[in-house]
DNA sequence: CGGCCAATTGAGTGCTCTCAAGGCGAGTGG
DNA sequence: CCACTCGCCTTGAGAGCACTCAATTGGCCG
């Protein structure tokens, strides 16, 4: 992977390289509009909605969750981010999202404005962007299939498996799933309550599907069954 | 707005018109990649999920219904997409949903091939595509949040009031929507049933905020009331 | 008029939510 | 080392909103 540093070689006037741009957006080959990378806390917010929106960002290492909130309340998180995501990249002028940490995290800030001047130049790069959001839409659109249209169970399993395939892509642990997130962050992904997801893991527990070694384990017994309910 | 009529123009070797090109995209100024508008009745089907995907399609009249279906039947209407909208370009090399004629209606097809063509040599139109797409993610996650955290009463007042909100930039009746779908496409959009959909239209109109002089067309008596249960 | 499809309305069920109590583990301080 | 706190998770009991099933109405068209 080509890597400018830390420096923020476009806002500076720096050259671009043009290979680097033309990479695959999640290998992080953004590099020529990218800044230092930043340490955050647990429980920090990296930006909320309405914040003006001068970067997005890319996730090195850590978690977080991209959500929104009703007016009294009620949040919806639309996403989780895992290290190569982008956060932030759906902004207009403002954030129409509020991005939380769920781990001590690092990231790699992109700003928007050098971001265009890339994309000026090395038009490879649109071409990778726009392959990048039709990749969130359709993601989006799943979850709003499973949000709609499933049940409790069928939320879960759907969770589970699609985690567990995001896990064993990071590391090799296939059937290991390692929760960073709370039940509460699950339930408001979901469209569920965190009792309702409690029940449901304990559920799949009594019935062999799973088992939970502690509260963020998960070990996934039957594939093939979670798969099974996942998809219907 | 520009247009090249009915000519495929870069399929065919044609010039591109750069102001065309960088042109809004939802003013319809892809025109260069595009072919010949086709007619398509009601209840057709423009594409389904898992098709090969070679062509988008902007719809130019009448509605369509972009859909995605469980393996056992349930069904969720991902978007309504009305004159100006494009349909299936989140498409990767097959579609990923599918796509209804719920009126008859008049489509413009944009090849994916040619598209890239038009892209390399007009970059201004990447951004543009770009900028598409992140309204579309913003309305993606704009619906689960309503989808999944919102009450049968909330999700209609919100379904309402958007509608409104398209129609209002269409013609110029103001609180006046026609309702191009079904009780059922309603409830498939919103995740809930047809029943509850009726009913909650119903309670609506007892309670004075909007009127039913037939089941197609809805008054918004009281705008301000609907948004407040909108908004939550 | 009769047939058909969509919409409405009712009655009853049930899945998920709400409210509440209790458990478990980690961290802290005496 | 233990008691205490705090956050998170689990589990139970009961309630309610939306669903299911079913009957009826209304509009449209042949």
């Amino acid at each position: 992977m080509l890597d400018f540093g830390k420096s923020c070689a476009l806002a500076q006037g720096g050259n671009c390289n043009a290979a680097g741009c033309a990479g695959a957006l999640k290998q992080a080959n953004l590099t020529a509009a990218t800044c230092a990378s930043k340490q955050v806390a647990a429980h920090e917010h990296q930006f909320r909605e309405f914040d003006e929106a001068t970067h997005f960002y890319e996730v090195q290492e850590g978690a977080f969750c991209v959500y929104k909130l009703l007016p009294d309340g009620r949040r919806y998180i639309v996403s989780f981010a895992m290290p190569g995501d982008l956060v932030g990249f759906g902004a207009d002028e403002n954030h129409n999202l509020s991005a939380e940490e769920i781990r001590e995290s690092t990231v790699r800030p992109i700003a928007f404005r050098s971001l265009e001047q890339v994309v000026a130049s090395y038009p490879g790069l649109a071409t990778k962007l726009i392959h990048h959001a039709k990749q969130e839409l359709a993601e989006a659109k799943d979850q709003l299939v499973t949000v709609a249209r499933k049940t409790a169970l069928e939320k879960v399993a759907t969770f589970l498996t699609r985690l567990a395939k995001r896990s064993r892509s990071i590391r090799d642990e296939p059937g290991v799933v390692n929760l960073l997130m709370t039940r509460s962050d699950i339930a408001d992904f979901l469209g569920l309550t965190l009792e309702t997801v409690s029940r449901t893991l304990s559920r799949m527990k009594r019935s062999g599907i799973i088992d939970l070694p502690q509260s963020t384990w998960v070990v996934i017994r039957d594939m093939d069954e979670l798969e099974m309910l996942a998809e219907v």
